[in-house]
DNA sequence: CGAGTCCGTAAGTCTATACTGACCGTGCGT
DNA sequence: ACGCACGGTCAGTATAGACTTACGGACTCG
C-alpha cells in the first residue's frame, strides 16, 4: 500500500506520463485519443498507461472496441498521504533548526 | 514556481534520493553522515543533494568544516499544491464516470 | 465471413542518468 | 607551515527505461 505511493511518485516523474495524467484529469479518454494529442506513438501511450495502472493512478474499462482510461482517486490519495507523513516532521525539523540558528546569532 | 513541483516530483522518484530525503526528515545531517548510512559513495550523495536543492526540497548551510543539509518546507508544499490541483478534478471526473456507468446498467 | 479499427505486447535502439574513482579547494588542528 | 578531514566537481562507465516498428488478438460493422 505504501509501495503504491512510491510507484505513483516514480510514474508521475516522467513528463509524458504526467501529460497523460493531466489529460485524464479533465475527462476519461481512450488510448487512441490520448495518443492523438501527444507527440508519441500509440504503443508508447499504452506502455505508460500500464505503468500508471500498476501505480494505482488510473483504471480502465472496455467500451466496445475501445478501452477507456480514467483517473483513480486512490492512487492520488496514497501519494498525498505519503507526502503528508513528511509534512509535520519537516516543519518540526525546520523550526528547531531556525531556532538553533537564532541562538547562534545572539 | 510550478516547475519546482515538477522537479521535486522527478527528484523524489529516485530511491536513493528518497532515502536521503527521508533521513533529513528526521534531523539535519552532513554529507558524510548521509553517505555513511547509505550504500552509495559520498560523491553520489553530493550529486543527489544538488538535485534536491535545485528542486527546492533541501537547503544547506555551512558549519565549519562541514555542510549541513535540512529539508525545505517550500518544496514539499509546492508538491502538495500541485497534487491538490488535481484532487478536485479527479474526484469530479470519477463521480461523473461512476454515474454514467450506473446509468448504463439500468 | 472478410475488411477495418482499436489496442496490447515483443524486440531492438538510444538517450538519460545513477554511480564510481580521481582530483582539487576549503577549513580546522597541531 | 604542515597534515587531515570534509565535500564539491569532472570524466568515464553502465544500466534503466522511453521510444519506435512490427506483429497479433479482439471487436464491430459491411
Amino acid at each position: 500500500m505504501t509501495y503504491q505511493a512510491l510507484d505513483a511518485l516514480a510514474a508521475l516523474a516522467v513528463p509524458t506520463r504526467r501529460a497523460i495524467f493531466e489529460r485524464l484529469a479533465d475527462h476519461p479518454l481512450a488510448v487512441g485519443e490520448l495518443a492523438g494529442e501527444l507527440p508519441v506513438s500509440r504503443p508508447a501511450v499504452s506502455q505508460h498507461l500500464k505503468v500508471l495502472k500498476e501505480a494505482g493512478l488510473v483504471v480502465d474499462r472496455r467500451a466496445g472496441n475501445r478501452r477507456i482510461y480514467q483517473l483513480d482517486p486512490d492512487g492520488l490519495d496514497a501519494l498525498r498521504v505519503y507526502l503528508d507523513q513528511f509534512w509535520s516532521r519537516t516543519l518540526a525539523a525546520y523550526k528547531s533548526a531556525v531556532e538553533q540558528q537564532t541562538e547562534e546569532l545572539s
